[in-house]
DNA sequence: CGGCGATTGTATGCAGTGCAAACAAATAGG
DNA sequence: CCTATTTGTTTGCACTGCATACAATCGCCG
């Protein structure tokens, strides 16, 4: 019962199933847009029931990595704006999974900590990150992961 | 306290320069984010000028592709539900890039179409899309590129 | 043929993210 | 000491994604 509308503009010498998208099929950044967007999707289904971005997440992870990071600092490693950090921090911080300190060597910066809780979340989102990588690796070889890991690193330097 | 917050963790066995982010560095979607993201920002800087997102240039192409495509069928093909993709057609129509027209084969549908404006507009687009292309392929050889596309492609099916 | 469920478009609201501008507090450097 | 810079903060705007609700239309089945 399903209508082909392939039938009017058959022209491009592409692969043509059911969302055949032509041309801009070559276009590696629509590529990497709709891999992002599937990966994006499945987080948040796997999140969902902690609740947590991947922001939020790349947030605590972290902080408990480097204890007494500095917004500025953290905003830089993730690739964020003070004004996207202050948003992500202000939200774990409503929810008692971090706190800020004024740092005692410098006194423009905060020095943030994950609280007994945030590291308590962290341990469960950790896990979930773990069954997120299998549904990414799935479809992949230990070597294609390394390669595609390094292509990838090449976009973002 | 400590002044450098990279001595206490120095256990991963990962470079070690100013953006070190530890074990997080090691998950795949982490990267396949901040791939994107860079993406995304050099986009938004190549089509200041013409004042289009990825996703208007994607729809545009896509009518430009498919004429008298229907709203569905091109959110389907993009991975955009109907509320987004509203928004975006509702935004380049506004721009008179696009009209919609009552189906004649469907009362349900609109079929899309784009303006003569729209047409030039998008004329223009490309060209700035083949300018970000190379800003992605400059990294990669040509052999690089196709891997890429194809390990993308199996993320997103 | 008629009614009912499914599809499509539309409208509204909420949340996450990105970016820009402006301001205050503190630091760094001459 | 004075000035430029850094850092955090706030505010506002825009794009995107998702959920819900509603109306019009279509397809199917009795």
């Amino acid at each position: 019962m399903r209508v082909r509308d392939d039938d009017l503009d058959a022209v491009t010498p592409v692969d043509h199933d059911d969302t055949d998208i032509g041309e801009i099929n070559e276009i590696i950044g629509f590529h990497i847009r709709l891999a992002h967007g599937a990966c994006y999707r499945h987080f948040t289904e796997t999140f969902a029931e902690l609740d947590l971005t991947q922001k939020q997440v790349s947030v605590m992870w972290l902080v408990d990595d480097h204890p007494a990071i500095s917004q500025i600092d953290l905003g830089q490693r993730l690739r964020m704006d003070r004004a996207t950090t202050m948003t992500i921090i202000n939200r774990l911080q409503a929810r008692h999974f971090l706190r800020r300190e004024k740092s005692p060597t410098d006194g423009r910066k905060q020095a943030l900590f994950l609280t007994a809780e945030g590291e308590k979340v962290l341990g469960a989102a950790k896990l979930a990150i773990r069954e997120h990588e299998n549904w990414v690796k799935s479809r992949f070889t230990d070597a294609e992961v390394k390669t595609l890991m390094e292509l990838l690193a090449r976009i973002h330097e």
